[in-house]
DNA sequence: TTAATAGTGTCTATGAGACAGTATCAA
DNA sequence: TTGATACTGTCTCATAGACACTATTAA
């Protein structure tokens, strides 16, 4: 922090009324939310960027970057509506898949100053979604996931906040039934198993993950569909679209005292 | 953003020499951390607590708390190093198992203001340890879980916070070796094994416990060490203090393309 | 020698993985 | 009828769980 901008606090924190004590006159780090809006789209993992203002005074101007920004303490009640905030803005779904990923904090991220940001992870299917376009952000983009981690620079530390949100994603796969929230539904056994191997990076086997996924008990039956192969197929939706199945681990207990 | 905010904004602007744009000058939440720091002591899960000043300006005076306090932008760089430090404050230990947990922030949880708090979650051997006194802190003391959440009031929302880390300790328990962090090397299995029960609160059997964390390949012998019992045991250490290991899940690939 | 604890062997049930096979439907 | 896809059955193998067993050492 500069020094003018400890002025600035300084002239600030003169307004009454403050109501407190003493420690509430330290300069206060800024704090953010972004939100790694993930996704499968075209075969591929892909995460919603979001393009900076072409201002100079901005960092990054210009450069892709994550959904996100400053908590607005008149308008966000907690952190997590502020995060579904942007969310809404940026993809206008109001209901998806949302946890928290972490955060990141020091006295460098943001040349602006000591800066935190709580970091979000959500899943939406692809289709049915209009970007918003427009307003703070004016290019809203998929982006594949692999394609970026490999060659695009992205503003800030959002790099490390997606290569976190990926690890997430695809340690959880493997136990949990997280990819589901990125299918519209009703959808087939054969559909989310492909949604699977694309976040996984490898085949299953048909079988296997069949009576799986059953055994579960997170999918309810809709009725057969027809999805453009020669043979219809079950659909199923979510019986919990809130939370997210895990799948049975172990050491489990002996029965004797 | 309303009419009020626009023009604080447009005024802000043509302050010299402020070198970023207005957002800078709305209000800032508060910027705390939380240090959950668990151990195992008289076979029990136990919680480090610190009692909140006698100071009647303060929130919760008197009151029982997780250790933490504003992030300071002068002394601490980062979220971690801000919980490393409150950490070694109260306890002395430089180097535990330390992860974050999660962020906690809305309008409500501190009657200061707008506050949030990025929590932490640290597992430390209670052998060896002083807790220091004095300072801010007068009394810390050692708090078992089970009891604690059944019947005490804690400040904030610090029983929130620490039902999540007492949740993502159990789960974690199931599958990697997060409980080896609470003990004092070197150690014996059986020691190891009645950390996992105390966590997981059931008992395990000797047997497949014993091939488990062999198979794991976290242990590093040490040689045989006598812990009071009628006979000696293989002591160990871990082969990495830095990160737990996972143990295998399922899902495994198939071989044909 | 005994008691208590450390450590091992073994049987069984379960579930994952591999893969062959059957069912259904459009063209 | 053919071919593509949906779905099922079955064999094998690895591993967890249960539990009985052996090994070691202090008293």
């Amino acid at each position: 922090m500069n020094e003018s901008q400890i002025r600035l606090e300084t002239r600030m924190k003169r307004q009454p009324p403050v109501q407190t004590s003493g420690i509430l006159d330290f300069p206060r780090p800024l704090t953010t939310v972004d939100v790694v809006i993930l996704t499968v789209l075209d075969d591929q993992l892909q995460v919603l960027l979001v393009k900076r203002p072409d201002d100079p005074t901005e960092p990054f101007p210009n450069a892709w970057a994550l959904p996100g920004g400053f908590v607005d303490v008149r308008k966000d009640r907690s952190l997590e509506s502020c995060a579904r905030r942007k969310l809404l803005e940026k993809t206008g779904v109001k209901s998806p898949y949302l946890e928290q990923l972490g955060s990141w904090g020091d006295d460098k991220r943001d040349p602006r100053g000591w800066s935190a940001t709580h970091a979000w992870f959500a899943l939406i299917p692809s289709v049915t979604i209009k970007l918003r376009q427009g307003g703070n952000a004016q290019d809203v983009h998929w982006r594949p996931v692999e394609l970026l981690l490999k060659t695009m620079n992205i503003a800030f530390d959002h790099r490390t906040i997606l290569q976190s949100a990926i690890d997430r994603l695809r340690s959880k796969v493997e136990y949990t039934s997280l990819p589901a929230f990125m299918l519209p539904e009703p959808f087939t056994l054969p559909q989310l198993q492909h949604i699977y191997e694309v976040v996984l990076g490898r085949l299953l086997d048909k079988s296997g993950f069949r009576t799986r996924a059953l055994a579960a008990n997170f999918l309810v039956e809709t009725g057969y569909m027809n999805v453009g192969a020669p043979r219809q197929a079950m659909g199923y939706r979510l019986s919990d679209r809130e939370v997210p199945t895990f799948f049975p681990r172990t050491f489990s207990a002996r029965n004797r005292a």
